[in-house]
DNA sequence: CGTGTAAGGAATTCTGACACG
DNA sequence: CGTGTAAGGAATTCTGACACG
């Protein structure tokens, strides 16, 4: 959509921008935390959204977390998100007449 | 500032996006159109402004103009904004008394 | 003037592996 | 498990120059 989550940047850059060294980045890809997409020639592009995802795992390794854990957590705070959303989605169906 | 004026950007993904030739992003460099940064190895980096105005580029290109046109043109540009602005200054000290 | 291209070299990135812990 | 590193190779980028027009 927007410029934030043009898959554009590369590996070097994000270690930069991130504090990250190069090793751990291609780590949490391999441990799919995030999905760099690639060129051609097989070279890592990301995007801001992901070096906003990196900064966020960066905190949690520091908290002491396995990368396990990290992708848990991110799925029980999708889920409840979906879930509330469709919550809301019932209750408007049934009490929601405004236009 | 915000992610679009970030250099980050390298230039083979600036050729991809704009579709301009590599050879013909670095000449609108060398023609003091864009400023890419550099990594300390030497390599460009752009933003996404960068690549708004190498679109922009393109455009006058295909009507024909030069680039030191193109240069004028944005100075032009710049300055009849410049004198806007002052002039409402003038305008705002001389009767604007509202807070 | 604007752009393509071949040339030679340097910077960047890639993968798979070994190491340590 | 998470990360550093040396290894070898491939993709990417750089500059200066010549060509054409």
């Amino acid at each position: 959509m927007s410029y934030k989550d043009r898959k554009v940047i590369n590996i070097g850059t994000v270690s930069e921008i991130t504090g990250l060294s190069i090793r751990q980045i291609r780590y949490y890809e391999e441990r799919q935390l995030i999905f760099p997409e690639r060129t051609k020639g097989g070279t890592r592009k990301f995007s801001f959204s992901d070096i906003e995802k990196l900064m966020d795992i960066a905190n949690h390794m520091e908290d002491g977390l396995q990368t396990l854990e990290i992708k848990r957590m991110e799925n029980q705070l999708k889920h409840r998100q979906l879930r509330d959303q469709m919550i809301r989605g019932q209750i408007n169906a049934a009490f929601g007449m405004r236009k």
